[in-house]
DNA sequence: ATGAATTAATCCGCATTGGGGAAAAATTGG
DNA sequence: CCAATTTTTCCCCAATGCGGATTAATTCAT
């Protein structure tokens, strides 16, 4: 365990402080206090060091309380948006997805390139990243210089603590150092991350699940991945790895194991097709396989409606062991599957109905969110903000020099 | 999130050099230092105040280094046994385990009572433990007075935080303020514990996970828990409550839930006999079912092989999810179940094997220990122990009065 | 306009903490 | 009995957060 000095007692309380100024916008020096249950003198000396780094900034209007209150106006302070700059990616098997955001983790600029990296080696991977970043900071206005840390989300299981990529769908290689790759090739912070843990940041930070500090994040893509928010801080395994919910076992057949992925997986529900698998060859090669289930469902297609009602049942049973295990007030549901529409949803919602054990029935709500490619990115770039938000600034250590 | 004042600094540090004196037996104050990688003066200001507080004791015997050395001898430091006394319990449907412990953990007395609870009322409950701590504390030479903490040890979903039983196998009634009752009962602080989170902090402390600060329990008695460690502390749900493995789903039939419980419950494996199932129940009421079926299985008990066997097969499944979503390192199984013998345990270990996925394969070793019942008690003194150790003692606040 | 009331933010002094270095304490070896 | 050595404590410093007094900036009443 580390040590207690003094130096850790400021981290913590300057981390809440800027927190409680990220969280309630535009906010005073009194209301920060009230809710950080830090006095206000203290509240006063953090946010005078907070503004001497650069890292928030005074604005003397908006104070929203009652108009006509007499005393001192309140002078409200906001994170400065030009403190950090950080760029998150999405990495998918038939796409990539990049975001510059500012210190707020707002969107500066955003790419998309649907590009199939399924199966490319590992350089030209890294290749076409290094492309997407640099051309997204540059359609941000800036330059690389300008970019203070980089976070890639990636499906599959990744040890976000070293660095490493221990298996993806997107790579052929095991136990990738890619974070040490990425930081090398474009001489910024490079960390990597689940991306199921970074949309789950992003629904922290901006999504539907702001109010809360504890939930469960079930995403539902080529890989079904799982983030697991615990007292408002990502709950990585003891070795700081990411989970593979597919890799859950289902049941037992006669001779072999079914896991979620053979069931729910997206190869799962459109590769298994009675033709063969060549139906969707092509759409899936594009990554439009969801969106030609879709149609292709709405036409009362009975393979895929079987497929998806298949594959709902398996998720709602996955979900159901997933809040028999962690008991959280929420779960999030995102994913391109979402987009099998009803047929999907209902079953999901029916099987979970049927799985959750009575006595904690109540506990947990289910939220679905059909988020943009891009909030992913985002999420990303949360990653790496949160990262340099508990890092020790400037002025933490010895007196600033006057 | 709390505030961080001098007063946490102390409690944190406070915490660690304490702990680290009773992980490291009589220690000297240097080794502390190092180990706690705390400056040898805060370490001797710490010391200092936990002498005073009674609550370390020093002896000047035991310096385990190189004997033949210079300079001023260490003084070594362990834990004052009679700092506090605390009585764990352990009740199970068919039998009630008491254990006095010192401040150390140490079981001073102990006292099983094989008494069936099972479906009596809260209140005769209530008096059956309300004698067992009584008499268990007299056998120990001590008065109730002396007590300064009591845990009580339950199977079910137990709410820790709030002290109350939300459901368990041997209550009637549920949401239970169970560990209000017995306070005032006792007029003893009384809390309540999951026994699977109690048996988990048993092996923490003094078992087989002494050397790790991640792990996952699995126990198998007539409820099937879950105790998971993460960074030295047990882990709650985000409502404070533990889980129910039991409750976990393992497939789904044509027309209902396969859960966990139906395959390898207490009930699951020895009550669904062909005779209709009144082979065992004089053998379970007595709580000798388990000790009853390793006889048949000895002797070649078609039915409760098949019944062993695929209990084990349910348990290795559910095991290998459990360590996909935790990745801990160990995975202790413990339990009545655990003496079916081989048959149980190899079906368990070889359904574990096929469905762990290969990526996580080194990850987790498991490992079985059937403890006695005792230890499961002496696990509830610890939960209480843990409370003692880190609540604000004497010193902490102003200044002593001298 | 001017002063009283009110609220916000800051300044000053205090208690507490941990850390570094010097000093004291308690040994062994010659 | 003194030097060498190692452990432990003592003294002082820097940093933190907090409470109370003070200053700043506004509205309201006259």
């Amino acid at each position: 365990m580390k040590t207690a000095d003094p130096e850790l007692m400021r981290a913590i309380n300057r981390f809440n402080v800027l927190d409680t100024i990220r969280r309630h916008g535009p906010i005073s020096r009194v209301e920060i206090s009230e809710r950080s249950e830090l006095s206000t003198t203290t509240v006063s000396a953090i946010t005078g060091a907070l503004l001497d780094d650069g890292l928030i900034l005074t604005r003397h209007e908006g104070d929203l309380r009652n108009a006509a209150s007499r005393g001192r106006p309140r002078v409200m302070l906001e994170l400065n948006p030009n403190a950090a700059r950080v760029v998150g990616a999405k990495i998918a098997a038939h796409c990539m997805v990049f975001a510059v955001t500012d210190f707020r983790g707002e969107v500066l600029s955003q790419l998309t390139l649907p590009i199939r990296v399924n199966r490319q080696s590992i350089s030209v991977i890294a290749d076409l990243i290094e492309d997407g970043v640099r051309r997204c900071v540059v359609d941000a206005g800036l330059v690389l210089g300008d970019v203070d840390s980089i976070c890639i989300g990636l499906p599959g299981v990744i040890e976000h603590r070293t660095g490493l990529v221990r298996s993806s769908p997107i790579f052929r290689e095991t136990d990738v150092d890619f974070a040490n790759e990425m930081t090398s090739r474009l001489n910024v912070p490079t960390i990597v991350e689940s991306d199921a843990h970074a949309i789950a940041l992003a629904h922290h930070w901006f999504g539907k699940a702001r109010d809360l500090d504890d939930m469960v994040l079930v995403s539902l893509e080529q890989t079904l991945g799982l983030g697991v928010l615990h007292h408002g801080q990502l709950f990585r395994g003891a070795g700081g790895l990411s989970h593979n919910l597919g890799d859950l076992v289902l049941g037992i057949g006669p001779q072999d194991i079914v896991r979620l992925s053979a069931l729910a997986g997206e190869n799962a529900i459109l590769g298994n097709q009675p033709d063969g698998g060549g139906r969707f060859a092509e759409a899936m090669r594009l990554g439009r396989g969801m969106a030609m289930a879709q149609t292709l469902i709405a036409a009362d297609d009975n393979t895929l409606l079987a497929a998806a009602t298949r594959a709902g049942e398996a998720v709602g049973l996955a979900v159901a062991n997933i809040v028999t295990l962690f008991g959280p007030p929420r779960v999030i549901i995102v994913g391109s599957s979402l987009s099998l529409g009803p047929v999907f949803l209902d079953s999901l919602r029916d099987a979970y109905r049927r799985a959750i054990p009575s006595s904690i029935q109540a506990v947990a709500e289910l939220v679905f969110d059909e988020s943009a490619d891009e909030t992913w990115a985002q999420g990303a770039a949360v990653v790496a903000l949160c990262e340099l938000y508990e890092s020790p600034w400037g002025t933490t250590g010895p007196a600033p020099a006057l």
